[in-house]
DNA sequence: CCAAAAGTGTTACGATTACACCCATGG
DNA sequence: CCATGGGTGTAATCGTAACACTTTTGG
């Protein structure tokens, strides 16, 4: 029997809260997604893009033909094995670096990471077969990158969304799950938010963040109060002036800690009835 | 600089809900541990163990002079390094297993594997310089025996009551304070408890499993009510005979699952006011 | 003024905690 | 018949969800 060499990698699941295009449900509930879906992949209007690229707070409100939904950052295999899959970004731990580390250095070469504003461990795989060749035993990561970030990306690297994952490599899909239940989980009990959402935002904006990010809808009041209560958020004391659609100006808040922190260990968030 | 090589280990925290004598909370926090701590819990008396021997639901209740508590297992170091310190028990991965069956081989050496009704992933510490020597990735695990197992011992190896660690090698002791946590956290929305119950008990004895583990009291009633509610226990319409000291007979119950299922996904016990 | 967006207040509900009271058994 | 667990029922509490209503702005 060949020897084969155990190494150790880690595998990051980036997640970002993004807009897409309406996807095109085929067969199914098709008809009602197709019309404002399908037609416009590309077109971000470049106002919005604009806007967002800026650091602070651009309201991201659903264009029509558009949802907003968390996605997560993966890159393309160009060559065997698993050629034309899609993978999460990481590498091969070295010598003298720890876990956390390693990640954050083989995110380096997809994302710019000092828009990385949260890294932390989330499983290992460790099946002697779940890849070929030598053995790979992956640690697990959960990566976060804010709303407003638009970080440049190599060729190869696109952000998808977690509802519809590509054909992915490996077991490569079950890490994207299994990271971003985490994140869902901890979105409850921790301000772990403060890692999606920009320096300062409005409370529509950090809605629609747990909105993709839960997968379900939210109330903005009671999150508001929620979190105001738990001190998770503060008030900064400005206000972001509406839309050209008018309304009243929205008061602007930001997270109290720039760091993970368990906020109320008995918390619970639920999906509405 | 000389080659180092790095090999993955796995590190088990397995725990079990026991008695011990009570400690003697003198006068400062220092000299109790040491007292008792380190040097006693062999001396549990003869009759307990008897009763807990075998199988099933023998009710343990708190004798004078002493508690029940989660303890692990620990085996103490005969050689360097860390000669004379407490590890967790152990040891390197194989080149076809995955984690979890080492950590379950691992174990083998330490306890009857049979007696084992739980095991799971926990964390991984991968500091380069966690072990003096060749590099060690430590992934750890959380293992728990049920109440009534009474499982051989290796001579260097010894139960722990959690509350009052001895002086534990390398950073075996995070490792610990780790799982426990996880555990304790896990106790409100899922079935794990059965992991530390015998197969079949009353409700008073469940409590102890309970309040042991939690490290806080619950109430008997409300316990019942909500892991039935769940269906995480069901009664087997049996009926345990009341002490010497008389009192109503308990209904019996058993974990409708004998495998970790996330019984309700909401769910948070709190500590009394 | 009217529509749109944001914020306030109130109620409803679900789950858990706390506790008083009734039941069954041994001595 | 009484002390000792065990079990049942009910009230109190806490947090979040739901929603109606008021405020502020643009057209």
């Amino acid at each position: 029997m060949a020897h084969r060499s155990t190494i150790h990698e880690t595998l990051t699941a980036v997640f970002q809260v993004r807009r897409f295009p309406e996807t095109v449900r085929a067969g199914e509930s098709a008809r009602d997604r197709e019309k404002s879906g399908t037609g416009a992949p590309i077109s971000r209007s470049g106002r919005a893009i604009a806007a967002r690229g800026r650091g602070n707070d651009p309201l991201p409100r659903c264009g029509p033909g558009e949802r907003t939904e968390l996605a997560v950052l993966l890159w393309e295999r160009a060559l065997d094995p698993a050629k034309g899959t899609w993978s999460l970004p990481g590498g091969r731990l070295r010598e003298n670096e720890d876990l956390d580390t390693s990640a954050a250095r083989q995110l380096a070469e997809k994302v710019d990471v000092r828009e990385l504003t949260h890294l932390e461990q989330v499983w290992v795989f460790s099946d002697p077969d779940r890849v070929p060749g030598d053995r790979r035993i992956a640690s697990a990561y959960l990566g976060l990158v804010p709303l407003t970030a638009e970080p440049e990306l190599p060729p190869d690297t696109r952000w998808h969304p977690v509802s519809d994952l590509p054909d992915m490599s490996f077991d490569h899909g079950t890490v994207v799950r299994h990271a971003r239940n985490r994140l869902a989980a901890k979105l409850s009990y921790t301000n772990i938010a403060f890692g999606l959402a920009s320096d300062t935002f409005t409370m529509s904006t950090l809605r629609e963040i747990y909105c993709a990010a839960l997968g379900y809808d939210v109330d903005t009041t009671n999150l508001q109060r929620v979190l105001t209560r738990r001190k998770v958020i503060t008030p900064t004391g400005e206000t972001a002036s509406p839309g050209r659609a008018g309304g009243r100006p929205a008061a602007v808040y930001r997270f109290t800690d720039s760091e993970i922190r368990v906020t109320d260990e008995f918390a619970t968030f639920r999906p509405p009835a």
